[in-house]
DNA sequence: TGTACATCAGTGAACGCGCGTTCACTGATGTAC
DNA sequence: TGTACATCAGTGAACGCGCGTTCACTGATGTAC
């Protein structure tokens, strides 16, 4: 015996799981077929149901695991090696950052990435939603997270909010930039080029920003 | 004879436009069925090919339609009563004129917002093409618009596309979000006013950037 | 104005196909003794 | 270690249904004379 019963379950329902990922490559999950998945993994139709309920639950799997990407790639934007002493230095660092974790991540997980951009609009209501939930969880963890930058205490709560919701949709915006050139080296550079400016941009902006007008 | 042939066939063209756009309110376009849309309609679904040789072709008749509402509303965004005399002034009006012009624009035409935003990801792939290209249009427009002003010299035909790249997102972001708000006027006040610092913080921080690093 | 003919938006039957889901099944893996 | 039984991932036939597309059609509107 190589594989026990539980491991050979276990793959099939990866390749289930990776086979929706790829067929969602050219349509949106919400016209996926089970049929479809079913014959792209080499299994019988009925045999999907040993592993889902439906096509919109395997999608609530798929949001699971493209959103713990997402949350590595920005785990890894704000860890710092050494963090550097003065404001200025530390905003241009955290561009760095968090443009090289973009970079170096979204190559790994790209299908992720566009299932995401994909499916917080065009997914089933209940995907649609679960993606619209985990992206306010990430908004309100960035938030607090800014709330922690020396020289943070000028913004109210409220602009903390606006000014994550702006950060993540560049960010996811890139993401999807990237995702889409599929490693071509020219649009990857572009976007890097894109998203560092942008970036740099809008934390200019903030600094300069005061909540009390 | 109150309505002649000619016209009794571009209502039926419009009720199928109509009915397809509201379709797509629950469904991505690449799940929507041509008896679907007939039985919408109240036509049988071999009349169809009367007015589209596919739902693609509808489709692609949709981008151009919703474009031409987003267009109008970038119109008015750049069109001013008075313009304010000193720079700053200028940007400050700039912003408050492009967040009104979301908010009176995005009720009148919300499925189309919702179309685009869904379908430049989700389309069939000659749609998200369309959908990709009138963007870019836009942003260059955009960005050719933004040389015009004043103390503008400083940024570079580069960053002047990533800057227009930037706001095109960011109104299309909001633009999506009011649209999905439906007029509920907690959220309709909520974007505005996060629509209205995203921007403030984006100009401020442009004013602030030199090309020449 | 009246007649004879042309146009063409919409009809309705028919087709083969892929769909989700049901059901009773098989046979390899796992467990109890 | 060997045997008897249980589990359960995957099978295969069958179902009714909605799909896109074909085709020959109808009958009101439009046009030529």
């Amino acid at each position: 015996m190589t594989e026990t019963r539980v491991e050979r379950k276990e793959r099939t329902r990866r390749a289930i799981l990776d086979a929706a990922l790829e067929l969602c490559e050219t349509q949106p999950l919400a016209a996926l077929s089970l049929r479809q998945v079913a014959k792209e993994v080499g299994i019988v139709p009925t045999a999907f149901y040993r592993h889902f309920d439906s096509i919109d639950h395997l999608g609530l799997e798929l949001v699971d695991e493209s959103f713990s990407s997402l949350r590595a790639l920005l785990k890894d934007a704000r860890t710092f090696d050494a963090p550097p002493a003065t404001d200025r230095a530390l905003f241009l660092a955290i561009v760095d950052n968090s443009v090289d974790a973009l970079v170096t991540h979204v190559p790994n997980a790209e299908r992720h990435y566009r299932f995401i951009a994909r499916e917080r609009l065009a997914g089933p209501k209940p995907v649609r939603e679960a993606v619209r939930h985990q992206l306010e969880l990430i908004e309100r963890e960035l938030a607090t997270d800014i709330a922690q930058v020396p020289g943070a205490g000028r913004w109210s709560g409220e602009d903390l909010r606006i000014l994550a919701n702006l950060l993540v949709n560049a960010m996811l915006f890139h993401a999807e930039e990237l995702a889409l050139a599929g490693g071509r080296p020219d649009v990857v550079r572009r976007t890097q080029t894109t998203a560092r400016r942008q970036l740099r941009i809008v934390l200019i902006g903030a600094l300069s920003w005061d909540s009390s007008r």
